[in-house]
DNA sequence: CCAAATTTGATGTACGTAAATCAAAATCTG
DNA sequence: CAGATTTTGATTTACGTACATCAAATTTGG
């Protein structure tokens, strides 16, 4: 049988009300008391039961979540994947909530960091802009107690609790090697749509990619970085541009949202010539591509497992307990048309 | 506010005894008031509390895993992280043993499974063995209202709640692409090494590598499959025997454990020869063949993932309620060197 | 050493559900 | 319609923890 409460007071030999005081961190202990019901919790191995703790406290976790308003497919998935969350909310006894915020506007996140900061509430997720100024808001949220997780995109040198996302670096470098072995040797260029270098997942996508390429593919070269701004028209427009002026294009690196763009690019200008295509982001249109063989891979995160990673490790941090690394390790997933789900 | 009993009972016009009797099926309740108090439940939207319900019954799950006696990595490994879910077992209210029956044993499984039906665990998480007798055994428990997943391997036409366990063909096929991909329309032969086309997870693998070799990569044939029985040094002796006698191979996929004799024999006898290597688990050993560059990719089911999976999926049939189908797909994971955790 | 302050103990209620008991009411049987 | 039977209500205790209150014991300061 599991220790409870009672079995430390027998332990220690004091009260029930003096292992609650200790238990809570509530005043009027004596220094020696305090450390003889932590000896006795200790020895005996107790660990709270945390429901029948939240059904006395009749606590509700309140998780705030903040996302970018942007209005690609891979934001529309993440959206939709918190308001699941939500919709499973009320048996969770979490009460979840979104706030949008301008994406790359580092000022307007900073001040609703700082409203929250206020209000207080059980635990913040964000997808971060990375900017000293964020940075900064949120180790002032951390310093104050309040559990932060970044999603999707982290935060460079801040005190976040935790990041649910995947390493951004070993995408690129990942999807660089797919794309040399596929190309078998072969000698051409190679072009890379992002959707912008100000972002810091694009950044670091194209950093794992472009030294995996130099250091492994050297008979492939590296075009130009084109940035759609994960807008389709923008996208098509500039991938159609290259692919007419260079004819030495091999291979197509798609490290940003909006390949809805891209793929039209590729039916109409590429029916002739086969590129070697990879792209981020599983949607509905990818998969299609992947599917008739416009793009050779996927490389993609779990919008769903992010989501729930994330209220896992608020959860956990607003109790206090340890989270279990290798369940909320967020996996990079490679998808061929074979193993799709 | 989330509606209790109490609201249940005013809503409906009943005591709250009479709620209690129709939420946990208790006789002596009049039909129509039945209908009248699940019709309230309905329609105030009451979800049972499982933390308080857990609490009030002082419930803990027991749950049994049986898991095959083979001392290759993999099961290792599968065993170790039971291991650690029983040590968090406490935390989480459940009581789990593991029970160990000779590999590819149909009969002694099916004892087992007799055993614990009149035991009646609260749920069984079984590596199965595909026979028909094992099914019966199976579908026997499921019947008796007894939750069952199988974990790794499934079972043919059983009733188990859940399969615990990747797309073994989906798994084959991906082999397949990545293989003939790296290898980029080359001719040469494949040799294949399996443990033993007993297995069924082994079969549905090679079932999906054949299919997507014949129909996509012509040039490459497969060379009959190598049964290395999973043990290190079988495996080294066999394919040792296959590289001296044929030139011709190109590409090796082992589809099953034991690699540490590929991976030697690789070494020996391809210093020379650039073999294209694609092979399963993520081992030590293989960890360091892909480093090393002896082998191309890893194709890997996360063993800690099913166990956990596995375990959600039970307490979540226990408890009647319905399982996040999405959280429980378990992935294939692809690694290349660069993306490996 | 006494009064004040601090520390500790004892006890009760609450959270939402399960489970049991006993009495009262409704329904059925002959 | 009486009596047996079934159904329903009312009430209590329990699970493990949180939190509050009041009294008792202990320590501290002057």
């Amino acid at each position: 049988m599991r220790p409870t409460v009672h079995d430390i007071a027998a332990a220690a030999g004091v009260s029930l009300a003096t292992v609650d005081r200790v238990l809570n961190q509530r005043p009027g202990v004596r220094h020696v008391t305090r450390e003889k019901v932590e000896k006795a919790i200790r020895e005996i191995g107790y660990v709270r039961d945390v429901a029948a703790a939240n059904l006395a406290k009749g606590r509700t976790y309140s998780f705030v979540f903040i996302l970018p308003a942007s209005d690609n497919s891979f934001m529309h998935g993440l959206n939709g994947e918190v308001r699941v969350a939500i919709a499973r909310s009320s048996v969770e006894r979490t009460n979840i909530r979104t706030i949008e915020v301008p994406a790359f506007d580092p000022r307007a996140l900073v001040q609703i960091l700082d409203e929250l900061g206020d209000e207080r509430p059980s635990g913040i997720a964000l997808v971060a802009t990375d900017a000293p100024e964020v940075r900064d808001a949120v180790d002032r949220l951390v310093q104050d107690g309040i559990p932060v997780v970044t999603l999707v995109s982290d935060l460079t040198g801040s005190q976040r609790h935790h990041y649910a996302g995947v390493d951004n670096i070993a995408a690129g470098r990942t999807a660089a090697r797919l794309l040399g072995r596929f190309l078998g040797g072969a000698r051409g260029e190679i072009a890379v749509l992002a959707g912008s270098m100000l972002v810091r997942d694009h950044r670091e996508r194209l950093e794992g990619f472009a030294a995996v390429m130099a250091a492994e593919f050297p008979s492939l070269s590296i075009l130009p970085v084109i940035e759609g701004r994960d807008d389709p028209e923008v996208a098509h427009m500039l991938v159609a541009d290259a692919l007419s002026r260079k004819s030495g294009i091999i291979g197509v690196y798609s490290l940003g949202a909006g390949n809805r763009g891209l793929i039209r690019a590729l039916k109409e200008k590429a029916v002739d010539r086969s590129l070697t295509v990879i792209a981020h982001e599983l949607t509905a249109h990818t998969r299609a591509a992947l599917l008739d063989g416009t793009i050779d891979a996927i490389l993609n995160q779990d919008a769903g497992h992010e989501v729930r990673s994330a209220i896992r490790v608020l959860k956990a941090k607003a109790d206090g307990l340890a989270v279990i690394e290798a369940q909320e390790r967020i996996r990079l997933d490679i998808f061929l048309k074979d193993n799709l789900p």
